[in-house]
RNA sequence: GGGCGCGUAGCUCAGUUGGCUAGAGCGCUUCCCUUACAAGGAAGAUGUCGGGGGUUCGAGUCCCUCCGCGCCCA
């Protein structure tokens, strides 16, 4: 920081012309030399509101809702900027993960292969296929050059519409979760798991997606609609009868391993404990009962197949069954015949579906069984949810496979209390969102499998020792020294060990995998406070103020940073959580990429102006999905035009806040030179907005705050400004009568006042207005306190109340009259009550002359009204 | 099937612990180029507050129930 002058501040006076042209650009550069929105790295944590900033996927679609959401957090943070709090607000960038690694392919018309050597001299193709089966093999380290490569061009463009946009972000804490340093602290962070046995890996069944070819997570499946078809198949009975099941899966009955049906059913009682022989393949398998087989369903009984979804793993743990797996990492059935199949019939059926993916080995199921004869009927269609990983375009398959895992609650009721807990030490907000917490945890049903078979992510800091036949000891993994953090296995050597005994026997192998990108973005407060990186970051904002998000990531995001921090620091990682609702089109859903519904923010803010948007953003109550509304932001321009005239109005009386050109009244800002009724009760009704404002934006609620600060700016410019007009004007511009200070006073304690209460909101056009008359950025200035007004006295609101009502009566009365808002009244009658009129004389001269009224007469009556007679 | 949210003017939405005649903006109609603002201003019309029942002096608001929409989970 020097100790110069803030550069390119324009001097202070009130253009001629008042614009909104250009002050995105003019603005965003003063900021930048000023520093405006710097933390401040020295002050303590009781003086700092940080803020847990989702770093959005920066290979992902940059869309409107990106602007709507980090609208609400900003807001939030410029107003505890004015509190005066030192305010981190840092941004991240997602960049590590399967979502750029599927950018970068189809981008370049690449795949990785971990197998083939560096290529130093590798260039992209110019014109890269489009078809996935004709892209160009190339190493992992090739492929994450590319990653790289492209994410410098992804994250400006991110960083250019924020800027645009108006966030008031510390750039300077600028991180991504591919960085060094992020890959040291989740490396740190996961042998710290590790270490305290919250971290594990387990040769098990799990969730796999065959495109990617990697596990996935419990989080990151979703069901979606698929038509299917049931099918009656028999097996059959030592005693020569039959049983039928329904399954919508026969391909997979060469993996039978038992059939199953409820304890209490009746009509498969008797089958219980006896066996039965799968048709095409004649393996015998048990008939077995459990309570989760649904009697309603199907025939009532099911084939457990190794592994056709998750219940029948479920089955397979619980019912002790054996494991026949025949679908292997690519989707496909193994290429050699199982050893479980005994007959010769069994195994020639078994070469017709052998490499064949799911939907080829059904066709090929189907017609061996109508041949055999053991096919009921024809198959019956139906549409059922089948589970998809929520970026693959296939169903999900369940391959077994080491994976490692963190434990989350989902095997441990006890643990999972513990999180529910945490989740109650947050103010959430709207509060009902807890809910959505308490539920996710409540129905978690396995610990969290953290492991990618991926390329561009951070590493697991694992190898294992190979034993004398070159076989992995995965029991006893060898981890990194945390000194030695980041480490890539596949390159660093462990502990103990030298580059060449690299997959020797008796020497070691790199854990191949990497982290899901969930696992390293479960650290975010800790990546952005630099935990355990030496420079006092962390220290000063965590546990962090709040964390902003949408609330469909609560199950991902906000749930897997709550169980790192439980572990790493035995407490919740914010106080508080904002969560914002979705943009909906204007047929009311959800905008997404996968629609083609999506808006791009760029030319929104060229068009409407970057509060213009804004002001639509902050419109939006927390936590409520909202419909996408140009006519919004045009509300939001005209405010900000409305805002710069009215400011250059007011100040055009001469005031500004060093009392230069006041006339003979001292200090312009004075609130006790505020004497008459008229200014005074407006001034109350200020005092009470500011109240207002400030408890809502206390409660994170900054829709509540814009909504009274805007409808107080529209009566303040429709009555006020006009009541006030003829006394501010005064006979000249020196005079310094007391009704003639009162209202220049009142004016420019309430424009001070307007412009700092909109400055969260509209921060450039507040931050233009804001120069014409003061010094230093707005955005830096103390947010208004009633105490700035007590030198104006108790007003009551109730007469500025009444003088609004009797000039609307007389507006009312010319627009009537077919005349103009300038035309005189020849004279006008109120009639009010003895108490309303007592309150009318108060105002009666501002209203006479804002209504050009020529004679006003006042007259008790039983309730109110105003006749008036033109010429 | 369970949980959560929503349903208020033609449209988008406010409406705080129950309290005067239910509000705003857009759109619509009429008027006005008025010395901050015509990309403006003023005035005006527009409602079975999803249906039904209950509590209460009083319900858009609280309770019950039904209907419709959305999201999450099973």
């Amino acid at each position: 920081m020097s100790a110069e002058p803030p550069l390119a501040r324009p001097t202070r006076s009130v253009p001629p012309k008042p614009s909104l042209d250009g002050i995105e650009d003019k603005w965003t550069q003063v900021w930048v030399d000023n520093d405006t929105y710097a933390f401040d790295r020295s002050a303590e944590r009781t003086d700092v509101f940080s803020i847990d900033t989702p770093p959005p996927t920066a290979s992902g679609s940059l869309h409107v809702g990106h602007v709507f959401s980090y609208t609400h957090t900003d807001t939030l943070a410029r107003f505890q900027r004015m509190r005066g709090k030192a305010v981190f607000y840092p941004i991240g960038w997602d960049d590590n993960g399967l979502p750029t690694e599927r950018r970068v392919e189809n981008y370049y018309g690449v795949l990785c292969d971990s197998t083939l050597p560096y290529d130093a001299d590798f260039t992209p193709a110019e014109n890269p296929p489009s078809k996935r089966h004709e892209f160009t093999a190339i190493s992992r380290q090739n492929f994450i050059e590319l990653c790289e490569q492209l994410l410098v061009v992804d994250e400006q463009a991110f960083e250019d519409v924020f800027k645009r946009l108006g966030l008031s972000i510390d750039w300077s804490l600028q991180y991504t979760t591919i960085s060094a340093s992020t890959r040291r602290i989740s490396q740190r962070a996961f042998l710290r798991n590790l270490a305290r046995g919250e971290a594990y890996s387990a040769e098990a069944p799990s969730l796999w997606d065959v495109t990617f070819q990697t596990a996935v997570a419990q989080a990151e499946l979703e069901d979606r609609d698929r038509p299917g078809a049931y099918h009656k198949i028999s097996f059959a009975r030592p005693d020569g009868g039959h049983v039928l099941i329904d399954t919508t899966r026969p391909e997979l009955i060469v993996s039978c391993v038992a059939l199953v049906a409820h304890p209490d059913d009746e009509r498969y009682q008797p089958l219980f404990g006896s066996t039965v022989t799968t048709p095409i393949f004649g393996v015998e398998v048990p008939v077995v009962a459990h309570h989760l087989a649904e009697p309603d369903k199907g025939t009532g009984i099911a084939m457990v197949c190794t592994f056709g979804d998750t219940t029948d793993v479920t089955w397979w743990r619980e019912l002790d069954l054996p494991a026949r797996a025949v679908i292997e990492r690519d989707g496909r059935f193994s290429e050699e015949t199982p050893a479980w199949l005994q007959t010769e019939s069994g195994q020639a059926a078994y070469t017709r579906i052998a490499r064949k993916g799911a939907g080829g080995a059904r066709e090929q199921m189907v017609d061996l069984l109508r041949t055999s004869g053991d096919l009921h009927g024809d198959p019956r269609p139906i549409n059922h949810p089948v589970k998809f990983y929520e970026r693959g375009d296939k169903p999900l398959e369940i391959v077994t496979s080491r994976q490692w895992y963190i434990r989350n609650g989902g095997r441990s009721a006890e643990l999972r209390d513990q999180l529910i807990e945490r989740g109650g030490e947050l103010q959430w907000h709207p509060g009902y969102m807890q809910h959505r917490y308490d539920n996710w945890v409540s129905g978690l049903n396995g610990d969290w499998l953290i492991s990618r078979q991926r390329y561009f992510g951070v590493p697991f800091p694992i190898w294992y020792p190979l034993d004398s036949d070159g076989r992995p000891d995965y029991d006893n993994p060898i981890a990194a020294d945390e000194a030695s953090l980041p480490v890539d296995p596949q390159i660093d050597c462990p502990p103990g060990f030298t580059e060449g005994q690299r997959g020797e026997p008796g020497g070691f192998i790199g854990d191949p995998d990497v982290m899901d990108t969930w696992a390293t973005s479960s650290l975010t407060p800790q990546i952005a406070t630099r935990w355990e990186e030496g420079d006092g970051l962390f220290e000063r904002a965590f546990p962090m103020d709040v964390r902003p998000q949408g609330h469909d990531i609560i199950r991902t995001w906000l749930f897997a940073t709550m169980v790192r921090s439980h572990y790493e620091h035995g407490s919740a990682p914010w106080r508080n959580a904002a969560l914002s609702g979705w943009i909906l089109d204007p047929d009311r859903k959800k905008m997404s990429k996968s629609k083609g519904n999506v808006v791009v923010p760029t030319h929104l803010l060229e068009q409407h102006g970057s509060d213009a948007v804004r002001y639509w953003a902050a419109c939006a109550r927390p936590g409520t999905d909202t419909t996408f509304d140009e006519g919004q932001m045009k509300v939001g321009r005209r405010l900000s035009i409305k805002l710069l005239n009215a400011s250059k109005f007011a100040l055009s009386f001469g005031f500004d806040r060093d009392g230069n050109r006041v006339g003979d009244s001292g200090s312009a800002l004075d609130p006790s030179l505020v004497t008459t009724a008229l200014d005074r009760s407006m001034i109350a009704g200020l005092s009470k907005l500011v109240q207002e404002a400030t408890a809502a934006f206390d409660a994170f609620d900054y829709a509540r705050a814009l909504e009274r600060t805007e409808a107080f700016f529209w009566h303040f410019c429709d009555d006020y400004l006009e009541l006030v007009k003829s006394r501010a004007y005064g006979e000249s511009e020196g005079d310094s009568s007391a009704g003639t200070t009162s209202a220049r006073t009142a004016l420019s304690i309430a424009l001070g006042t307007l412009h700092r209460l909109f400055a969260p909101f509209l921060p450039f056009t507040t931050e233009e207005v804001w120069s014409w008359w003061m010094d230093g950025s707005v955005h830096n200035t103390p947010w208004p306190t009633i105490d700035e007004f007590a030198g104006a006295g108790s007003g009551d609101t109730a007469a500025l109340g009444v003088a609004s009502e009797v000039l609307s009566a007389i507006r009312g009365a010319k627009s009537a009259a077919k005349v103009g808002m300038g035309a005189d009244v020849a004279s006008a009658t109120v009639s009010d009550t003895e108490e309303r009129l007592a309150l009318f004389e108060s105002v009666r001269a501002d209203v006479q002359a804002a209504g050009k009224v020529v004679e006003l007469r006042t007259k008790f009556g039983e309730s109110f009204s105003v006749s008036t007679e033109f010429e």
